[in-house]
DNA sequence: TTGTACGCGTTATCAG
DNA sequence: CTGATAACGCGTACAA
């Protein structure tokens, strides 16, 4: 029935009173007495009227609206830390708008202007991985809005940052594979201008190294790690001579379409072959067989980038206090590694 | 460096022209010569000015935002729709917000309210389990504010509906489990006021009862499909006598959940009890037994969605116009249901 | 304790 | 083709 919204002037004036003192009661300013501010509340109530935060944020200069910037917001490990991201948000009085850059610099790009067109008061990113230079974000460090970047994160610009630690992931998964007796390890990595998959490869490689080991010639591939790559790095790791007997990936992806395009061929998983994963995707426990990999938390992720981000829009914060927040990743052995003597 | 963002103003000064000029010529309008829009948008350039949403928000009482609110984020079928969204949105110049009512119909009414306050140009929603009323979003109707129903639907509010065929996705999973053999079929089934999970039912039953068949008594649970919700409804379907010969579940979070603990019981899948799920997980094809299931287009359902509700915020359809949009299902047969005679 | 007056940045209207 | 002005709804010095 309404069809124009109450404003507080509406209010005020069925009150014969200010619009000010409508604004401060509802927002419970103590200065405003308790009768006058229920009769406000009362009235507000039965006039239907909704604060419009647009005409607030604009007066205010803050949007309580915080931005993401994902490469797939349908993959788990990101749609988890999103919803981490929300959850927080929520709580906090923030809302979330979303966008995901599908691996493309250009849309990225695109992305951080819309962002900042919008005022959103801080924005959380996870690189794509076309994205070489930040010069897009630096509009958010000039205009003083806070930054937070996790998983795919960059050191040429100052903020906090979330990662996992990705140099003892990828240790301790290859340690994991040289204890289960194999010598001829083989990595299936990302880009390498992404540091996480550059930290999964130096701990791949001193763990070989601290058991005396070397990656096998040619056995180190780099791909964007889908599942169309998994099958290709396992066509041509089958090509090497010798036949590595382990092959650690850089994520569960390309371990599962490893572990399935192993299926049709006489080598066994993880008899002939064993392999590892990263991230422990939800798939990763229900495939036989079971695939070791490396769990990392992408709700808590989501979770402490909201806080970290709130925590520096509001001034708890700052730019001196920045740091790069290491979560902690778990071994979990699963079939596709553990060899029987 | 730029401590304060630059204005319309700001570039007007610069110029010496007026502010509603250039507000002009950087919207492209016809009415400015193209030496002043040239000259204009160089000066911007140079400023670095970024146009203010949130003012011309106000201004225009449209600000380019649409809301959805699902049950969880991060749940591949969802995350899939809000995937779909985004794109769709991004293409069309609308940015996307977006929250979780984890199921709760508390957290669903303050994330409406929310949404409304932040004055989106239009919402679309997957209900919780929890709603069984739908005043939180009678506000939008009476602002005349487009709404979209997806998957979990209702019909106490009048708009366009997207859902995929439950009734006749049900049916085919059921003769499917007829037609191999299964004649003592039991069902997993939703909360009933969720239109989805009573469609699914009815096309259980219809298939039943067009092969002359009875569903077994106590063979049809409610719950609220959860992976404990699986585990819980097996035990009880291993205490029917005659034991059931097929479950049919309503998602496949059960049927996942169902074939897991039979794993650890004398009765093999298919063989002894068939099992067929809905919705088509990434995990149903991965899992041994693979799982019989039906598939449902999330990403072209959210496409679908943000189409239809953007139309409408442009006035291309109107409120005369509402349709259900049913998308096509797919009966994906694998191993949980396929019975060698 | 309440009211007045103004500005946030943009755009629609009207005038020139 | 361009400019002046008001208004969107709210919040906040300042005054009373």
């Amino acid at each position: 029935m309404k069809r124009t919204e109450a404003t507080i002037h509406d209010i005020a004036r069925a009150l014969n009173i200010s619009a000010s003192t409508v604004s401060r009661a509802l927002k419970d300013n103590p200065l405003i007495s308790a009768a006058t501010r229920e009769k406000i509340r009362k009235t507000a109530e039965e006039m239907g009227y909704r604060p419009n935060v647009v005409a607030s944020s604009l007066r205010t200069k803050r949007s309580n609206m915080i931005g993401i910037i994902v490469p797939y917001i349908n993959r788990h490990f990101f749609s988890s830390v999103v919803s981490g991201v929300e959850e927080v948000a929520y709580k906090a009085g923030f809302a979330v708008t979303i966008s995901q850059s599908n691996d493309s610099y250009q849309k990225e790009v695109q992305l951080a202007r819309a962002l900042y067109d919008s005022r959103v008061d801080g924005v959380i990113v996870s690189f794509a991985m076309d994205t070489h230079n930040f010069r897009h974000l630096s509009m958010f460090a000039e205009s003083r809005i806070p930054l937070v970047f996790f998983d795919r994160i960059t050191d040429e610009i100052d903020a906090n940052r979330i990662v996992v630690d990705d140099f003892s992931g990828g240790r301790t998964a290859t340690e994991h594979l040289i204890a289960q007796g194999c010598r001829n390890i083989a990595h299936v990595s990302g880009p390498l201008h992404l540091q996480i998959y550059d930290n999964r490869l130096k701990g791949y490689l001193a763990a070989l190294s601290e058991a005396g080991l070397q990656p096998p010639p040619g056995g180190i591939l780099h791909n964007r790690l889908t599942r169309a790559d998994g099958e290709e790095a396992i066509r041509q790791l089958l090509t090497l001579k010798p036949l590595p007997d382990a092959i650690f990936c850089a994520n569960d992806t390309t371990a599962l379409s490893i572990i399935l395009s192993l299926r049709n061929s006489p080598y066994k998983v993880p008899d002939d072959i064993a392999v590892v994963g990263f991230s422990n995707e939800p798939f990763s426990g229900l495939i036989t067989p079971t695939i070791t990999t490396i769990s990392q938390p992408g709700y808590e992720m989501g979770c402490r980038s909201a806080e970290l981000l709130i925590a520096e829009i509001k001034g708890e914060i700052n730019a001196m206090q920045y740091q790069t927040y290491t979560m902690p990743t778990e071994l979990i052995i699963r079939e596709s590694s553990v060899r029987v003597p």
